[in-house]
Formats: structure tokens, sequence, C-alpha cells
DNA sequence: CTCGAACTTGACTAAACGGTCATCTCCGAC
DNA sequence: GTCGGAGATGACCGTTTAGTCAAGTTCGAG
């Protein structure tokens, strides 16, 4: 009755496990006891504030972070603006916990790309088969190819509210960790030459995240695709490795 | 006494000549005979049109098309709301007409970069270096690295204004038909082994825009200070070319 | 001098914006 | 059963937004 039966949403990712109270809610429950004995439980039954940041996610990644309203926010995921900043202090709150949520759902699929039981160059190799394929989900989805999340709203917000600016920042930093501890266990392996591994990372990072940005932009799917032999050439090697172990 | 005399601005690039009323101005001007006979000054005596797109540009750049009001924009032009909306039909129209306006600043100092009389390989290079310096420039007046212009804002604006979008992806095109070319006459020459130019070009624009984004996005010139060295890698070369003619 | 068109101006609007708040409901703990 | 706090609600506020407009001013052409 009070709630209207109108969720049919729930696009991409599994977001449900992987929010806990990321974003720090509004004042009030800062300055009270918020890290009160958790003897409550600590996952809500009401699932606003998840529908809150799925919305934020879906419609600030298809368009932008400045473009979309708190109002449409709250349309889109059927709570009402009381509710909205009963979890959230202010639009800003909203999307760094948008930000760290998603980033969240990445990082299991990141962690069993790169782990550390496949040989490094291969970890790559399926990293850039991954982002091709999710690419290619998400045009399904969305209708359009939308490039990194992260990485969007980061260029958008460079300067703009501060707390997401920085956010975006660390995010793109902590993916990039990943490229460099590939690289570094490849060189250590031998099966790249010796140099900077930090160095190679920003540059393959670069690479990957220039093919994303200009996916996005011309909603092409053709660069991506091409990730997979394409990719290897930041780092100096023609194709891809050919050994197994 | 009618205008206070308060410019002083005028930072970055010679706009004055690229503005050949590009972003074609308001409703009424279109309706009317704007076609003219011209043989009224087509170049206006006040300049208050190109001081909007410059204060455009700037605002945009520096921040973002969604964070930049009409208002801010005429506040920093010096120019009263009414007459804004006499120059240009709509703050979209504005901002397309920015685009162009900066596309036409970059694109002679893309002509001599690019210039055929020049070896192919030997184009790039100036292309990659010429990037960093640009950059570090911007960083000396802005206050940050900002990156690419036209990309900034057709990454944020992919699907919302749809003017906007547009002369974006076009502009993005048109820069990448620049490589394009120089890779086509790099493999004629020999310079580089056979392949399709345009896959190559999309390639190493986005390791180009990539790096771009990056630097802005981490305020960071270091990755674009390494393009001279790392560019070539996005073609499957090893390192800059060292034969001369 | 006169005329018309380019240009300028500031006051104006309606809508949208982010954010507030008193009040109510629900539900587990005791 | 009752108590307290998390959650939910809709009316509300002041500001800012893009965009309008009637009434000017400026200025070159005839």
């Amino acid at each position: 009755m009070t709630r209207p039966p109108r969720g049919r949403e729930d696009e991409v990712g599994e977001l449900r496990g992987a929010m806990q109270r990321t974003g720090r809610a509004a004042e009030k429950a800062q300055l009270r006891g918020d890290e009160r004995s958790s003897t409550t439980a600590l996952v809500s039954r009401g699932d606003a504030r998840e529908r809150l940041i799925r919305a934020t996610i879906d419609l600030s990644w298809t368009s932008s972070y400045g473009a979309v309203s708190v109002d449409a926010i709250c349309e889109r995921a059927q709570v009402r603006k009381g509710s909205f900043y009963h979890f959230f202090a202010s639009k800003d709150d909203l999307v760094v916990a948008a930000l760290d949520a998603h980033w969240e759902t990445r990082r299991p699929v990141l962690d069993e790309l790169f782990s550390a039981s496949r040989p490094p160059l291969q970890r790559l190799a399926r990293y850039f088969a991954h982002i091709s394929e999710r690419q290619a989900e998400i045009r399904g989805q969305y209708g359009r190819v939308l490039g990194c999340f992260h990485n969007t709203i980061g260029s958008e917000c460079v300067q703009r509210p501060p707390a997401v600016a920085a956010k975006a920042q660390e995010i793109s930093l902590a993916l990039r960790r990943y490229l460099e501890t590939a690289l570094r266990d490849a060189q250590a392996a031998g099966a790249l030459p010796p140099g900077d591994p930090v160095a190679a990372a920003k540059s393959l990072s670069a690479f990957v995240q220039g093919a994303l940005a200009q996916a996005r932009v011309h909603d092409d799917l053709e660069l991506l695709r091409q990730l997979p032999r394409t990719g290897w050439l930041a780092l100096g090697l023609a194709g891809p490795p050919q050994q197994s172990t």
C-alpha cells in the first residue's frame, strides 16, 4: 500500500552486498552513535538507500553529474526527497557514495582477473577481453557505450565538488595499481623487459582509458574489440604473448 | 562611460580571426536576411560575441558544461543577459559556437604540425612534443592541467544536448583525420609496416586522448612529458624514429 | 538630418534547483 | 504494551536557472 510496486530496474551488476555504508549517511547519523554495537541488523530491511545509489549510477553514467538532479534520482529510485536527505547529507555525498559502491562491485571482478595465480600477462589479456565484453553488455542494457564510470565523472568534476573529484582520483589510482602489480610480476617473470612498472602502468592505463573514452564519445565498440590485440602495444609488445604457464 | 573598462582577460590563443559567425546567431538573425550582401562590415566593431565565446571556453574547460551558467559567462564576458540572447539562441548554441571557435584556433597549428612537407613520423613527433608543451602552458595560465577541450565536453555531453554532442564528435573525428593521413603517408614511405591506417589512427588517438584525460583528472603532466617517447608504442614502434628526410 | 538595423540594457518570468522540516509510521528491544 | 529510533513523507523555502522582452542607444548609409 505505502509502496507502489513500481520496482523493475536492477540493471547491471550486483550492488546489494557491496554497499556497507560506504558513503556514510547524513550528518545526524554521523553526529550520533552510528558505530553502535551492531546487535541491531547492520543491513537494514529497506533498500531505499541502495535504490538511490543504483539510480545515481545509472543516471549520471548515462548522462553526467551536472545533468542529473536530486529530483530525477528520487523519482527513478521511487524515494521521496525527505528520505533522500535522511540517507545522504547532500548530492555530492550521494555521488561519492555511488562512486564507492560502483567501485566495490568492480573490485571482486578485478581481483579475479588479476589473480596472482595466473601468469601476469594472461591477467592483462583477460582484462582486455573483459573490458570489451562488458562494454558490449552495457550497450545492450543502456542503449549506448558508456565507458568508464569513475573516469567520466572524474573528468567532469576535476574542479567543482572537491569530494567527488578526490574520490574519482582515488578510484582511478586504485585501478592503476592492478596494472602496476601485473606489470611488476611480468618483469620479475621475465615476460616483460625491465623498466619502471609505475610508468608503464600509467601508459597502459592511459591507453585503456582513452579507448573507453573514445568508445563513449563515438558510441563505438570497435576500438574495444581491438583491445586484446592492440592493448599490448602500449607496453612495447607487438602482440599477445604466446606462452602458457 | 557606457562600458566600464574592465577588460583584462585574453588568456590563451588568438581567437579574433578565427570566429566568422560559426555558431550562427540567434533565431531572429537566422529568420531574417542574415546572408545579406555583406557590404556592411561583416566583422562587427563590438567584440561582445567574441568575449562570450572566450568566457565560455575558459569556464567550461576549467570546470564543465553543466557547471557553468549563462549568468556566469555573461559576468565574465562583461556582457548583459539580453545581449547574450541577441547573439545566441540558447546556451547550447553558445557552447557549440565555442567548440567551433576553439577548433578553428587549433586547426592552423595542426596544419603546420602535420604539414605534408615533413616526413610523416616527424609530424607525429612534433605533435607529441606540442601536446606536452601546450598543456604545460595551460597549467601555467589556468592553474591546472585541463586536457582536451572538445573531448572533455564531448564525454560529458554524449547524451544531453544533442547539438553539443554532435559537434564534439565531429571535431574529434576531424582531429583523428590528421593522424590518419600521417600514418598513411608513413606506410607509403615505408617508415611504418603496412596495415589499416584508420585503425592505427584510432589506436593512437585513444592513447593520446587517454593521456590527456588522465593528465586532467590527476593534474599530472608526467604522462604528457613521456608522450614523445611512449606515443610510438601505440603504433608498435619501440621508440622515436631516427631517420631524417 | 533621417532612417533602419545592429546592438545594448535591466527588469522580468516560470520553472527547476538543492535542501529543510515537522510529523507520521513501522518495528525490534525491553 | 510501550518506548525509542530508523525510516518515510509531502509541503515548504530561498536561490538559481535559462530564457524573454519592451525600450533604449549607437552608428553607418543615403
